[in-house]
DNA sequence: AATGAATGAGTCTTCATTCAT
DNA sequence: AATGAATGAAGACTCATTCAT
């Protein structure tokens, strides 16, 4: 069944195998055939569009990078230039159906396990930590004094992670509960 | 040259040299070889002391578990009977030298990602939320009315954890700067 | 855009690719791709004119016999009846510019490690040597006793085989240097 | 049946199978599997003694040339001070019973045609050939005026290369024959 | 006529595990 | 107690070949 065109049909295709798969045997049982497997082509396939299991692997992740990315972009011009509703916008993003999802938080794990003996994926995990922290400091510097703002950040943006990594590992939470806690926590600091 | 009792010391040796293994190379990349080599010992040694690579990890997992809960033990019964020394002893135990290294970091980071594609791994993996949960539930249920007291249970909670993972990712970050952002959240939510 | 009397085009470029590929890389590192990246063509065009790879291999050898077998010829023609000119004519044939060129002698080279294991390439190095053979005793009978006619003709054969692989292994010779050794030898046999 | 000091017999046993494999299928389609099998041993075990498929090629030209070498040497050493003398040792050598061997010549002819694209094998058989260069050149200096014996030098290194390769591609010639035109060639030259 | 998508057999390599010593 | 020789299954990757378009 060769046809023409199929190039961006198969990588979004082995990509969302790659999820599939990281979500199902995790990172380090997920392999070339697991996720060949699951997208219902054959192994040598990956090797055609992506030249490696290891460009497989960093395009998933930059995927869902720029998912994540363009969620956010879209949300923050919804929130229009109110602080309060910007840093709300963020926090919603994180939380929202798409990305609060099993298989993409596993995933996620997975390259965040990853990342630190890993070029490629430390480079995009960075960017991606940088993005999250800068937009959140942008807003949180209109509301608080400055040594707070930044300690705020870092709070924030770890409590995302946080909230995230525990439903990875437990399960035990829906996403507007990790918005609540989130949001409380934005509250909280906001008003003392 | 046999000797006696010598079980212990290298059952610790092993242990460590695991936990260095899998903070130089990452758990993907933690073989027996690196293991072994690590610790200056044959391969087969592993298998003669834990029976297998796995069981091997297994126990990393509970020795570093066990550690933090003596930790925690020790730090409590100097705490007195004070909730908020108590939270704050919690924290502190978190973020005390000896967890909060990189090597150490980093294995935890490893075991998460692999625990829930791992009976043995998830069921430490929850032994210890499970612990840290109810440890910071005790004593904030005597500082704020319960369904705040939960909220701030799960957010204190992932909020350490959020925390580990930065350290572990980005690195841009010490002990005391972890602590505050985290006694900084509590303060916030007693205080409001 | 079919063309007609394609052909003969297609088969010449892709042989021309051949030896340039064996060449660069050798035959061990020849692939299909080698070849068609090389030809500018996709590698399916290869079975659609030769069937395979191993028909292409033995049609890239058969020409580079056939062009070696009328350079013979012509020379030999031009020689007219002298023995020791015939025998002059076969050698500057082998050392000519068209023949003693890297790519086309390591083309050879790669075939004929590739001969003894292989029927149809075997076939026609063989064809090759005792046409080689045939020719140079021919003459040499002319002018020495039979058993030396013999000798000489082994070594003359094999002299220069030995000059054109010490040229691809070391290329620290040229066409007219090799000549040179080889009509020493000639005269020293013929002389003595 | 694990031992202790295998090392050098596996070594010894690997290098062997490989030049038997080399001569069976040909350096192309010598693969672990043929090569292991050969040596009646798992593939694994290559990688345990030489790192892979690489270095034990590698390791296997270098033992062919040790063992040119040593012969080479032997024989000077009975040859005595006449440069006649210990020419004809050195053709000897090579087309003595070890060296003029089917399997080795076949081994030979297939490390020739990977030398130019493989580093490693290139600089091996750079050495080899400048070791054969010199040795004769050293001798026929002290019979011939400059020139000449460089061209001799050249001649002769040349026809024992091709010889040999006859040998591989015909296999209608046996060493003493080879010896005889070799040394014909040598008495022309002299003799001239 | 020509492409390039797709396959699957085969290659090298890695690695946990076993076992004689 | 400890070694390291050896295995074999599984991994990523390559490549000649096929085939719908």
């Amino acid at each position: 069944m060769p046809k023409v065109g199929m190039e961006p049909i198969r990588r979004r295709q082995l990509i969302d195998a790659t999820i599939a798969s990281m979500g199902e045997h995790g990172l380090a049982d997920t392999t070339v055939q697991t996720i060949s497997r699951g997208a219902g082509v054959s192994p040598g396939i990956i090797h055609h569009y992506f030249g490696g299991k290891d460009e497989l692997l960093a395009a998933t992740m930059r995927s869902m990078l720029v998912q994540l990315r363009s969620d956010v972009t879209e949300r923050l011009a919804a929130a229009g230039p109110s602080p309060r509703a910007r840093l709300e916008a963020i926090v919603d993003c994180n939380f929202a159906a798409g990305q609060f999802e099993p298989r993409v938080v596993a995933a996620w794990l997975g390259f965040w396990a990853q990342a630190p003996h890993n070029p490629a994926l430390s480079r995009l995990q960075r960017i991606n930590a940088r993005r999250l922290h800068s937009n959140l400091r942008h807003s949180l510097r209109a509301l608080l004094p400055p040594d707070r703002a930044e300690r705020v950040t870092m709070g924030l943006a770890a409590l995302i992670d946080g909230l995230w990594l525990r439903f990875a590992l437990t399960g035990a939470m829906d996403g507007s509960e990790a918005r609540a806690v989130a949001l409380g926590y934005l509250d909280a600091e906001l008003g003392a």
